[in-house]
DNA sequence: CGGTGTCATCGAATCGATTTGAGGGACGGC
DNA sequence: GCCGTCCCTCAAATCGATTCGATGACACCG
């Protein structure tokens, strides 16, 4: 047994000759190999990542950022040797809080994509398990690995690149304020309500610039048709900006739609930037205005805090770089009427 | 041991003073539920289902079909306490034939996502491990379970419906024939090197409809872009066709926006259709007339085939209907000129 | 021929749970 | 007081591989 085990794993001194002799006899008798589930438990790794993906697995799929996060980090993972387990985050308040394969599956490190706030019970549970953990665009903890962009960073190129442009009427559609809210704008008496990391920082990024958006639209979701919403109440309100920075690019492109429909011009009537950096093919010829974010490597960063963790490393942080990439969505404020 | 062992799983009889009092011992010493792996291992069932997506992570992800599917199982397998394991596809030809998780790696069954071709080195490898499997729209083969919709009537339907609107020049837009074929016009003489199965069922089913294309462009993937050039190059060629029937609802958004970057109006000048039923928010306010597959249920359906291999049934074959939507990117065919 | 190194073989412990059966304590019913 | 039921406790086998040490076979070198 020794021998054939040797023979399998490749690990220990073994002739080759032995080798071939063991992988004949093993088709002979029709063994398919070392039975994962007897090598993982005494390995004691199962060789799986967990991965949440946000609210639900439709919405956050439609979501290309996410796809491409994940394309990254599976690309990473596989070279050494681990699979990704799909988790659904919660997607509903009414049910459990946390998904019960996130309790009970196997598996070595769980990543947690659109990390939501420090107290969340998913992060409880994974710590009650020991699970090692990284969160992607979450707040800080100091047992859990992070990775994330410089949301604020971007979002303040991007508001300076308006500002330099001549506009002072600037609005600002948001991603999600948290799980429950709905579309629509924002009071400000309600901005202490922002538990996602994510939009806090990017609505930072504004304020860094000296700007006061002149409204703040918040969105369920990162989505086409939601940027197309906001884009239609902000475009017919009174005292129309004369540019919209967005949270995201989906959001921003649903933007530009929607400032189409109402037979603006973008730019010369409204200028409108994104977030993220996609290929937006339907947009075309036009091409956004936005922050790029460098998403495969933002997978394989993921991966890589996954890697730190499994060769015995303490929890680590990275922080990835964006770059503004202006396209033909932004021009100079119209003069003033 | 034994009670401990009950008090956590359920099975078998034991009093809910005892199981609290093992629960609370088990807070105290810091034990969180019985270590996966050697549950797996005693039962001999690991609780995950691998599943194959596409070529590429990316590519396919970016395919909204794929993702609702998915979408669709996730929600079936949960409540079932099983979980997704994503297994990449071959992604390029000079690498390794199959990931290597679909070798090693510990699930109970398998799902192929758009399931290839009869002789596919995926399902040889799965056969010589003995993972049941589960095919999505592939070819029908007797020791796996099947899942498909009826892509053959369905686009028999549209094209019926582009006929009846008076259409006499119809060229059609395909999905991929094999892994190795770029985009662009299929000479008569390549249509035998076609090994994606759904792809034949759809142009059969144009073929059904009594329609002989006046031209079959094929698409590397179904993605917009390949939409776009793929009707750039129809509408721009000799013998412009009125009309194309597209084999997906990306490729015909893409050659709808080619049609309106090129000055023709739709469904006035050329009549467009589609495949799939794909929200196309940047569509708007157009509506596409396309083939409604039920996507959701298709991912139920695969989840319940493999629910079928969990209690023991053998392989299951399901096909599942579709309908076909008339939109407003199809009209009567235009005056000939 | 002795010494050395390489590698196959054998036996046994281990990972952590599930499952079964035997045995026995507690309790209620008659 | 006896019997039956319910349920806890204990011991042991099992799932299938990995890994360690000891032993032995064999070839090669000096």
């Amino acid at each position: 047994m020794s021998t054939a085990s040797l023979a399998f794993s490749g690990a220990g001194p073994i002739a080759a000759a032995t080798r071939q002799r063991v992988l004949d006899a093993a088709a002979a008798l029709d063994y398919s190999g070392p039975n994962p589930l007897g090598r993982q438990l005494r390995r004691g790794r199962s060789g799986i990542v967990g991965v949440v993906v946000g609210d639900s697995l439709r919405r956050s799929f439609r979501d290309p950022v996410a796809i491409q996060v994940l394309d990254g980090l599976v690309s990473t993972l596989g070279p050494l040797d681990l699979g990704v387990l799909l988790i659904p985050g919660s997607s509903d308040p009414s049910g459990p809080a946390v998904d019960p394969l996130l309790e009970t599956a196997a598996m070595d490190v769980a990543v947690i994509m659109w990390g939501g706030t420090t107290d969340d019970p998913m992060l409880g549970a994974l710590r009650r398990r020991g699970t090692p953990t990284v969160l992607v665009e979450g707040q800080h903890a100091p047992d859990v690995a992070s990775v994330g962009i410089d949301d604020r960073g971007g979002m303040r190129q991007a508001t300076e690149h308006l500002l330099a442009l001549g506009h002072t009427r600037i609005a600002t559609v948001t991603l999600p304020f948290d799980r429950c809210r709905g579309e629509g704008l924002v009071p400000p008496d309600e901005m202490d309500h922002l538990s996602w990391e994510i939009t806090r920082r990017r609505l930072a990024g504004v304020t860094d610039a000296g700007v006061t958006p002149v409204a703040i639209w918040a969105t369920p979701a990162s989505l086409v048709e939601h940027g197309r919403s906001a884009g239609t109440a902000l475009l017919t309100g009174p005292d129309r900006p004369t540019a919209i920075a967005c949270q995201s690019d989906l959001l921003a492109s649903g933007v530009v739609l929607a400032a189409r429909e109402l037979g603006l011009r973008v730019p010369e009537d409204v200028s409108v930037s994104g977030f993220d950096g996609l290929d937006l093919p339907w947009l075309a010829p036009d091409v956004l205005t936005t922050v790029v974010q460098p998403l495969a490597e933002k997978g394989a960063a993921v991966g890589h805090a996954v890697a730190d963790f499994l060769s015995g490393a303490g929890p680590s942080t990275r922080e990835l770089p964006v770059t503004l990439r202006i396209g033909t969505t932004t021009g100079p404020a119209p003069e003033v009427s």
